[in-house]
DNA sequence: CCAGTTTTTGGGAACGTTCCCATTGCAGTA
DNA sequence: TACTGCAATGGGAACGTTCCCAAAAACTGG
């Protein structure tokens, strides 16, 4: 069942592949009656161009390269709607790879995509420099590279997509000390970038300020799934050092903890408020809904694509960094907290 | 900053391009020497072959389509992983749509994959019949389509994998009334997809058979989102329809369920017990945990990719069934439940 | 040393497009 | 009538491969 190519059309209108392709492009310099034949005959045959062919021809893959740390949270797929949203009209594939918080299998995945030709990449990284090189030599190779959330460090010359992690921080962390607590303890994300590190600071900048920052408060955690969280607070409990609130690095975090307090018999927000960031409907689909950070995930997609479009368009096109506002939402999970000391 | 190709390393070496191709493609009609000069020099210019050229050259796109109705929840996120395990290392690409439960849309996407060329698709499908057409015309031109999860009608020739939902159901019912619900309601998929309607129909079935059916209990909804878990519990408060205990379609419905019931104060599982279908790790990172059929999604992408891979290379290749085992998991959602009427 | 065989290499079409550069046909003008 | 100018069409290269077929080179053995 092969489908119906330009020359099928050519043989059975007896015209040249040029003037089928004239018409089909809408070139002015083609008779309206050929025109109409043509279109007529490509109805017919139910005529597709061959983007395969189109590629070659143009020399674009007409793909773009989308490598996540994970997929199983809604973060990714947020962002992914908007890198969709933008793409997709304008004819580009979207390719997606996890990297599993794995630096070596981002490599791989960075690498597959280049074999894959892709016009460019969205990248949402897992450390902040293990693969630094690597990211050079693709853009040398002449793929753009364009990040969001996590990003490398400024020497690199990229675009980026971020929101402005150590200010939000610090105010979450802020409301939480508001409502009464003394002893917020941070579960910190991955110390290798710098999204963590921004929060952390937001942290200790606050606690500090209020004379009441302990490092013991501050947790580190292997990944940002709900287990590391758990995990979190077991670490906590294990080592007796006392909490009322907890501002964790993301919502899988904060709900992780959350279900583990939660089955130690802790109450939430009664005993410990919880607050973190997020973007996701996990933090309203928890009991009680948390309080966080509200990323907007979609336009973040949405502006990468257009980052990566401007990249592709021009090569030369210089790198911007986009800072997205994020919304404080207050929510049940830091409600009713005692508000004096 | 051009690529490579064999042209420049035919020119290079002095070599047509057939035997520089030839030596690249580890032929045998190749002198050992002037193989050796080819990869030293493929090496020496970072030659990578161009993926568009094959393409059009073998007229595949070694790239297949993967369409489910949501990326938000982790379901079809874990099923993705299982198709690309199986098709990344065999150098294809994977393009994901997103229908948002909508069948308009999801006519858009298969047409969408069918311009991008691509030489299969995976499909979970969001409406059991307004596009069956369209599925045919699509295989009919020539791309084989492999169904997961939520299947089209038995008069449709295709692979389908799925787990046996109205056998699973049922036990999950009957693991309900053992631990001594009476009045177990159904938070029932969108009626339009064949799973929803096993699953509901497993439920009918124990209950009946235990004489403690009542059609009051069974709540349709419009989506399966944690928002309409919600409103069906909403639904059963507003009727004032009794109920002790919880079979939803889907551990999201499950979770907006559980997460109402919560917010008004209703002990689960206490007061009401709750099971549902899952296989993400969305059943065991609420509190409390979810019993729930736990479906191996991962094997599901695998078995799907294995299905539309066998199509690709035999476009005569006879359709399967593949029935895969789900385990019912009891976890604290329908633990400490008063064990006697 | 030559005919015959085998190994190694080269030429060029093909995949489906686009687009540059002719070529054709015809109307208008000198 | 002969020429110019323009509209409409056709020819064919190019994108980067592979692979069929032929040609050349390197071996055989008598």
């Amino acid at each position: 069942m092969k489908r119906t190519t330009i020359k099928d059309l050519s043989k059975y209108l007896s015209l040249s592949t040029s003037t089928i392709s004239r018409a089909l492009l809408n070139d002015e310099n083609v008779h309206p009656d050929t025109r109409k034949r043509v279109l007529e005959a490509a109805e017919k045959f139910n005529y597709r161009p061959n983007s395969t062919a189109l590629n070659l021809r143009y020399g674009k893959s007409k793909s773009i390269g989308f490598v996540v740390p994970e997929m199983i949270t809604p973060f990714s797929a947020k962002v992914l709607q908007g890198v969709q949203d933008i793409l997709y009209p304008l004819g580009y594939k979207v390719m997606i790879l996890q990297s599993d918080e794995n630096p070596m299998r981002e490599r791989e995945n960075l690498l597959l995509l280049e074999t894959f030709n892709v016009d460019g990449i969205i990248l949402n990284l897992c450390h902040e420099t293990i693969n630094e090189g690597l990211y050079k030599e693709i853009m040398q190779r002449g793929t753009p590279l364009v990040f969001f959330d996590r990003i490398p460090a400024k020497s690199l010359d990229v675009s980026r997509v971020i929101v402005d992690d150590h200010i939000k921080a610090s105010l979450m962390v802020e409301h939480l000390v508001s409502i009464g607590c003394r002893r917020v303890a941070h579960i910190m994300g991955p110390a290798t970038v710098r999204n963590s590190v921004e929060r952390a600071k937001g942290h200790k900048r606050i606690l500090t300020k209020h004379g009441i920052f302990d490092s013991e408060l501050v947790v580190k955690t292997g990944g940002t799934m709900f287990e590391d969280g758990k995990m979190a607070v077991k670490k906590l409990f294990d080592k007796n050092i006392e909490f009322d609130g907890i501002f964790a690095f993301t919502d899988t975090l904060a709900i992780g903890a959350m279900n583990h307090l939660l089955e130690a018999g802790v109450k939430v927000p009664g005993e410990v408020a919880i607050a973190s960031f997020s973007g996701t409907e996990l933090s309203v689909n928890v009991f009680p809904q948390l309080t966080s950070v509200e990323q907007p995930l979609v336009s973040m997609g949405e502006a990468a694509a257009e980052l990566v479009l401007e990249k592709i368009k021009d090569s030369n096109a210089e790198s911007k960094n986009v800072v997205l506002n994020a919304e404080l939402i207050y929510r049940a999970s830091t409600l009713t907290k005692k508000s004096s000391t």
